[in-house]
DNA sequence: TATTAGCACTCAAGAGGATAGAGTGCTAAC
DNA sequence: GTTAGCACTCTATCCTCTTGAGTGCTAATA
């Protein structure tokens, strides 16, 4: 446990580092209008701090450097107990322009996120799944061409375009998306495989010619696999950051964000609420550097998507979290507020 | 005009430059086998081409590196007139897994041709104005918000949300979409706004109540703007070239890179067949350093998009000519046979 | 006359050394 | 418990020196 002058040094020193990234010395805190020590006792204050694991030096008679388990301290203890909850109006104002789905709300979220922070920011776009299907079409090209059309309750459209074999009979199609409409109208997404399984397959055996095929092909067109939805905002952000000297950073950091796969598994797994993670908290070694703060927004207790920001562990955490955390509330209530009027 | 021993110098030269990034030495290039002069006869040809504009110094005792008007000359005479028709087998690699929509071909072609080179990759989509209106759909959602679909005879679908005021009645909205749909059946997308504004709003103004406001959502939903699809693959690849050691490069690349608008003002205006634009030819202060090779891919006379390549002037021209060159070739055919497939 | 060998010269890049400045730790005094 | 003072440490920067790759010019050569 820290005392209060040891937690107000450490304070003193974090901010003053967020702001310029040099290592703070003893005599510029001795300076600061709320220090009344000297430089001298600022230093054995220091000292202690650094035996406890909270500062670094960068070398032997370098000023202090916030360690990973100082970062940790603060945002636990100093940031989060103060954290207001606020509201951001950014979505209102989204909103108020028309409606629009979802997914493009969080991706103006995000653009706007990453614009006030000068950081990076990651949204995984709502997930698909819980939304109900709210009619499915195919609409013919040629003889041989046709799209299929998703549309969920939300608003969120899907379509893959498929080639029919001579085989199948465009009538079958259409009774086929008949059946499918009838039966599946109101099914959550994530049910569909089930309810296609277990219901439907046999309906459509009996009124289908053909069916094994037709199925097989309008199946591998949705029912695969739902892509998620992923924005990433202001990757060039990172390069204001005097931490980004370094080439061979701004290599790994950049061939990371372009692997889809790897952004979307660092998204994930995240609870409900805001989470900090500092450097190497993250498990992956391109972003050891860097923290990740997550926030989900939901329906229920549903989860139904994340917001992040990615900087670097010199962030400037009481903005990001509280930024965070009024959008997260906001897209919360928003999500909650068009479900009710959903009926 | 370049004499034959002039042309095989600077050739060497550009050669070299290429795959080393280093300023080319006289030594260096007579000891090449197909080199038979000395170092002392080389460096009188190379004070030559310097003199005429083709080579450069970047210091007063440096080897010579190539100007912009040297890979001009390179490009436009050595290069062009060696170029071989050929096919890559891309395009129709892909059509073989299944039917695919027009810009997922492109979308893929687009990764592979960044893979391949290490450069990046910038595809403008197919433009969709050429392409016909196949079908329109409104598909409500609740009491006041509804989806718009739009398909066309390509398997491209575009789609929009939007909110319905109090005062439109669905009924009205339905009729609406039906006398659309009669009306604007294979107009192509480009003539929508006029055969919409001649022929159609009389006829709805007849039919539908309150008509003035539901157009004005229709037009707004679809008709305002088509956003341009662009494809940018293999960003982080331009990190690998040695020119990019300076952060102040990387920043002001990859600050453009993120500006679609301005991408896109590069690939425009681009006409039929291979272009190159090197360095200062592109007019854009950005990538006054990089060089743009871009192709077009057509229906009849009718451009359809643009595939390029962006790489450090120091780049590896016949490869990505070449390469351009075919998948362009590729992509015109497959749209041609697209075309007549659909009769 | 065209080519080449030879030599003086130039410049960038890297190594080594000196210096200034910001910082520390420790000790003794308050 | 706090502070002043001092010796010490390390980095960053600047300067100088050296090396090596390269050039341009001139005189000799084929």
């Amino acid at each position: 446990m820290l005392t209060d002058r040891q937690l107000l040094i450490l304070q003193v020193i974090i901010d003053d580092f967020i702001e310029t990234a040099h290592p703070v010395g003893s005599r510029a805190i001795s300076k600061k209008e709320e220090i009344p020590y000297s430089a001298a006792t600022i230093r054995n204050v220091m000292a202690d701090l650094e035996d406890m694991g909270y500062l670094e030096k960068t070398h032997s008679s370098s000023g202090r450097v916030p360690s990973e388990k100082g970062y940790r301290y603060y945002v636990d203890q100093v940031i989060a107990p103060t954290i207001q909850e606020s509201n951001l109006n950014v979505v209102k104002h989204i909103i108020q322009d028309g409606f629009v789905e979802f997914e493009t709300l969080v991706q103006k979220s995000a653009e706007i996120l990453s614009d006030l922070t000068t950081y990076t920011s990651i949204i995984l776009g709502p997930e698909i799944y819980e939304t109900k299907l709210k009619q499915l079409q195919i609409v013919p090209l040629t003889q041989h061409t046709a799209v299929a059309i998703l549309i969920t309750d939300t608003g969120h459209v899907e379509h893959r375009s498929f080639s029919i074999p001579d085989a199948i009979q465009s009538s079958d199609l259409e009774k086929m998306v008949n059946i499918l409409n009838e039966r599946l109208k109101g099914v959550s997404l994530i049910h569909l495989p089930d309810v296609l399984n277990n219901e439907v397959v046999s309906l459509m055996r009996k009124y289908v010619n053909d069916f094994e095929k037709s199925y097989e092909y309008l199946k591998s067109a949705f029912f695969d696999e739902q892509p998620a939805k992923l924005y990433i905002g202001g990757k060039s952000n990172m390069l204001m950051q005097p931490e980004f000297k370094d080439v061979e950073k701004i290599r790994s950091f950049y061939s990371m964000m372009e692997n889809e796969h790897e952004v979307i598994n660092l998204l994930k797994n995240t609870q409900n609420g805001i989470k900090v993670k500092i450097g190497h908290e993250n498990n992956v070694d391109a972003i050891k550097d860097f923290s990740l703060i997550t926030a989900s927004y939901q329906l229920g207790d549903e989860q139904m998507g994340t917001i992040a920001l990615l900087g670097p562990t010199r962030m400037e955490y009481r903005k990001v979290i509280t930024l965070l955390n009024a959008l997260s509330n906001e897209m919360t209530e928003a999500l909650y507020l068009w479900y009710k009027s959903n009926g």
